[in-house]
DNA sequence: ACGTAATGTCAAGAATATTTTACATATTGT
DNA sequence: ACAATATGTAAAATATTCTTGACATTACGT
């Protein structure tokens, strides 16, 4: 499922999939493929996404 | 590093690394890597940990 | 309408997580 | 002391994430 908590958060930071992309150091395509939700990103990864757009795992990855 | 918060919530109800793996579904080895810390599992993975130790990403794997 | 930036998607390969099997040590109960 | 359970660790094989490069489409400014 997509993930739309990830895609505001960017939107509130007003970072293109490619600034986050390079933000965290990864490319741009795996930005897409997350927000996307066809699969299922490491923790780092989350956690260095989490970082560049101040939120937390909960709020961007935990779902209830 | 360790992840000691995993360690105590898997104390806290009482079950082996194996128990904790077969709850989620994954080998003993995995749960023990990730307890030791020495690698970077999938997010799919935390999830599953966080909803059979009934604990959230923040409590488990957030680190500040 | 045109150019540009942002996004969606695909396929092949590189990097890494996870499994399986196996063995060693530590711990606990009897 | 003994048996059983829990933990730490390692190597090889498999599965999956992630990268790179490329192309199509949508949105935006002029």
């Amino acid at each position: 499922m997509k993930n739309l908590k990830l895609k505001a958060a960017r939107a509130g930071k007003d970072m293109s999939q490619d600034d986050l992309a390079k933000a965290v150091g990864v490319s741009r395509q795996t930005i897409n493929a997350v927000e996307k939700g066809d699969y299922n990103p490491s923790i780092n990864l989350c956690i260095a996404i989490c970082k560049a757009l101040e939120k937390t795992l909960d709020e961007l990855f935990w779902e209830d």
